[in-house]
DNA sequence: CCCTCGATCAC
DNA sequence: CCTCATATCGAGGG
């Protein structure tokens, strides 16, 4: 059997690429796609920034206040996230890429897996030049630049895109993997965040090579078998994930900013119904249905807090999500009076498909 | 094995 | 000053 290719297909800086297109006389300032959250005219965060903006040091996840003053003295550009349109964008070159690969995965709204082994037959050459097609491709179908990763997994694929961002070309061959892992620091492990890059630290452990000293058995002890497995293979350029896309999503959620802080049910609940009706519009656009349902309380002090509870019979219902929500919520503020709650969400999930038959109580209501 | 809940990641 | 959405894991209880 041939060597497997992964490619990884990551579209730049994808909001703020798309919002100079719809406006191209912007491009040549700092552009910064932002998150309002509705509590005063400017509060929330930056979703993506063009990379002037980021060369001011705009980076995602941070509140607008201070992506303002950062670029107070140049012409940056802030502008609200239109989804609809990013996703229109998107979806248009999700289907560019599909024909191509054995095997293809939507990772998000601006990146895939493509499976070319076949494609490319084992070649990576071969399959660089896919990658320069696909790159065509991508541009000329709605003047989006990418950056593709090639790689033997999709773990090093991720790794390589992530090496020559914007639209680059990065290749790394079985060959290379071990000189390029070396003094690579562990936090470019996709997976890797900010937490278990801080335990790594206490175990002396910054690069990938250090990485590959530990044992399997202190890895599963520290970060629990699943993790741990993970990073043992990782440290070594192993990943035997199938590019394999999921038809249908497991949960499905929303959440929302209140105006202000509060513990009155009377200013949470008509949000929270809101969310319920969003959330089950979306089930039944999917004609799905659910059987557990959550609720999220954020608190004025960032603590996250959940309930959740299983229905007795899956549910595609509007009304028994918001009922359901609305007790989660009650009961959340009865048993915690003194909370002061900043945002709310619905999770629905243990979802399955909508089933031609219909059970008696339904068959009654 | 199921349920609930918190934690983590990363968008 | 602090968004939104998704997936996965593990602990703890039953």
């Amino acid at each position: 059997m041939s060597q497997r290719i992964v490619l990884h297909v990551d579209l730049d800086y994808f909001y703020a690429q798309c919002e100079e297109n719809l406006n191209p006389a912007i491009r040549s300032k700092p552009v910064v796609v932002c998150v309002y959250s509705g509590r005063t005219e400017e509060s929330g965060v930056v979703s993506t920034s063009n990379y002037q903006a980021r060369s001011y040091g705009v980076k995602a996840g941070m509140p607008i206040a201070r992506a303002r003053k950062l670029l107070e003295k140049t012409d940056g550009i802030f502008l609200p996230m239109n989804h609809p349109y990013y996703e229109e964008i998107s979806d248009g070159i999700m289907e560019t890429l599909e024909p191509f690969p054995d095997a293809f995965e939507k990772a998000g709204i601006d990146e895939a897996y493509l499976d070319v082994t076949s494609r490319s037959n084992g070649d990576f050459q071969k399959a660089e030049q896919i990658a320069r097609e696909i790159k065509q491709a991508v541009y000329a179908q709605e003047q989006i630049t990418c950056t593709i990763g090639i790689g033997p997994n999709k773990l090093l694929a991720k790794i390589a895109s992530d090496l020559n961002k914007p639209n680059g070309l990065v290749t790394i061959r079985p060959e290379n993997v071990r000189p390029l892992l070396q003094n690579m620091e562990v936090g470019k492990i996709p997976g890797v965040g900010n937490k278990t890059q801080e335990k790594l630290r206490e175990l002396n452990v910054r690069t990938v090579q250090e990485l590959t000293t530990l044992d399997i058995s202190v890895l599963a002890r520290t970060f629990g078998n699943a993790m741990g497995s993970y990073l043992y293979n990782a440290a070594r350029g192993e990943d035997d994930e199938p590019v394999q896309g999921r038809d249908q999503p497991i949960q499905i959620s929303r959440i929302a900013t209140l105006k202000r802080n509060t513990n009155n049910a009377s200013e949470i609940l008509p949000v929270l119904d809101e969310l319920a009706h969003s959330a089950s519009a979306k089930l039944n656009r999917r004609t799905m249905t659910c059987k557990t349902v959550s609720i999220i309380a954020i608190l004025s002090d960032l603590s996250i807090h959940t309930k959740s509870r299983t229905l007795d019979s899956p549910t595609n219902r509007e009304k028994i999500i918001t009922q359901t929500s609305e007790d989660l919520t009650l009961q959340f503020l009865n048993a915690t009076p003194s909370v002061t709650i900043r945002r709310v969400g619905v999770k629905l999930s243990s979802l399955s498909m909508q089933s031609g038959q219909t059970v008696i109580s339904e068959f009654l209501r």
